[in-house]
DNA sequence: GATGAATGAGTCTTCATTCAT
DNA sequence: AATGAATGAAGACTCATTCAT
């Protein structure tokens, strides 16, 4: 075989690491094995670790890509004008989360467990997520700084307390779907507004 | 030899928990191996094994465990009179899950990452920490309800939502925390009192 | 099984030792695989690698275990009263190794051959065998001087050179035995002596 | 494509062996996988096996190839005339055997050792070596056959035990080099010498 | 003729668990 | 009851070789 044209090898890498991903969300990172993601692949050994070097890579890029994954559909409802209020902006990331999983029987939430467990033990691994969970609070907190520019007038200041706790309910969102598994993301956003309403 | 006393078996299973605390703690759940907890605690293969039948178990007691230690930490904010505001409540509850974490070097957070991972493929781990969330949740419940009949003197109905985004802002709390290590519990009251300022 | 006596433990070593021998001589080092020695020592993969804890390992005792069982066989007539002429300590030397060969069914030769080979990757080997041989070339150099001191009654020098030109000839009988096959150790003694003669 | 001509698959051949000789000094006959070589060539992997069509022919290919290049070197001292002492003659094959080393950056000692370990597996290898060798002693015995007659004016047999010991000389001298390192070919020479002088 | 991606049997090693003493 | 040596089924990964293009 020559040399395969670059769409192919991107295609490829896909085919595999769609293997993988399917594996390890049915049984976890750990407990799933090279073996099971190459047969799920279709491909063989051989070419599996041709394409991803080790299964600590192949974790790598199933839970750096999910995380890719997300940024690219939250996108617009971070940056929307007029810009979203708090509730809003939970309720749309926390449906983008789940439309994500549905879309090709993913599930995003099980991923970002798991991703969240082994960071722990992967400098790598937690770096990257570090910087994403980073870059995502400060665009929610610009998304929040620019709503209450929009309501007030006034400039206000970047908040990142309040996209802390926004992203903390969307985090929380995250296990409790995963963990618990009876609350929609309205309940989220229910949740919020009551909380706001309650403190007056 | 004669028969062991039940205290000193409740000793040495508590010795051999704390030895599996630290190594899954430093480790994580599956690169731990039982030898690693079977050195630290001291014993020997087979005086492990008469505790506990299999290192699943053994996950299971560590991540129950942890969970009802903290569910004794956190009562008495729940059942407090008179009842606690919603940031007072996540602000108590995330000091005593980090003052869980500083008194005996136990990292908390660490371990319930790793139990909402393994909890993907274990029924019973997901369903004793299902449990152990939803009872969590519903006493919060109940503290939320308890404040606004003090506040306003009407009895109002169990809060489950309001709750759920509480419960929501604490384990997104972990999650940062664990993840990108730059929040405080003080940053998740001040973000919600800041959310709940920015409604009016 | 409670605590293993040490005699008992050593018993194990040079029982897997021995497979491991008798596997490195028949298919050479990497071909021989560590199923190989497994299977020849009757045991568990899991045992094996308990008393050595890898091939490696394996291959460097089994080498150096070669070289120290030649030592013992050899020191009697590298330190006998009165000391032997250069033709009696080449044929003697040889000889030695001839009959460790024969002694269980090892030929120290091909292990020879093999751990030369293999002392160009390992820094450890080499650095094991490099000593060997240097301790062997200055046993073999005070022999020849105790030698010419008892003919002469003049003390010389140790001589080094003359003692590497001695090492040379068993280190090339042990090559010429093993590659090609048609030299004895007479032929080495004889040899020499013609050389000797011839340069008068 | 056109049949490709003679001069031109010679050509590859040789740079395939060159890429094969690097490596296989470098790491050893069997830690050099066919990818090194085939890297190391510029070729590719079709290629390569195209002209050799296993990893055991280009093994054989080297050691035979290194053999024949020694052959050439030292052929002119040993049938130079007058005919060289066995001292000179050890001498000077030594320094061929070291400057062969230089010459390209290629050390024929490591090789040959490698050599003589894999022909304990290979038959066909050890029989061509076999050849190499007996060919070798007995030009070194016709060598000093026609010494011997020169000085004496006596025609003697030709001395095969006295050519068996100057072949050890070079092969031990060969080992310790590559073993241990300290020894020149002067040492070999003197050694000899003294041995003679000794011997009076 | 040449390419290099793909193959898959085979390697070394680990580790949860058992059971003879 | 306690010990810890032994088990052996996996597991991750390699690499000589092939063959479709």
């Amino acid at each position: 075989m020559p040399k395969i044209s670059d769409e192919k090898r991107a295609a490829r890498r896909a085919q595999i690491l769609e293997a993988a991903w399917i594996c390890f969300q049915k049984d976890g990172l750990h407990a799933t094995t090279m073996d099971h993601i190459i047969r799920a692949s279709g491909l063989s050994a051989g070419a599996v670790y041709s394409y991803y070097p080790s299964k600590e890579e192949l974790i790598l890029a199933a839970v750096t890509t999910s995380l890719s994954g997300l940024s690219a559909i939250v996108a617009p409802f971070l940056h929307a004008a007029p810009a979203m209020s708090p509730s809003q902006l939970v309720g749309k990331v926390a449906e983008a989360i789940d439309s994500f999983a549905s879309r090709d029987g993913f599930d995003l939430k099980r991923i970002a467990l798991l991703g969240w467990s082994e960071a722990q033990r992967s400098d790598h691994l937690r770096a990257t997520m570090k910087r994403f969970y980073v870059d995502f609070r400060s665009d929610l907190a610009g998304a929040l700084k620019r709503w209450r520019d929009d309501r007030t007038g006034v400039q206000h200041d970047v908040d990142t307390e309040m996209a802390a706790a926004l992203l903390s309910l969307v985090l929380g969102y995250v296990v409790q779907s995963a963990v618990i598994g009876d609350v929609s993301s309205q309940d989220m956003v229910r949740g919020l507004a009551q909380l706001e309403r309650a403190a007056v």
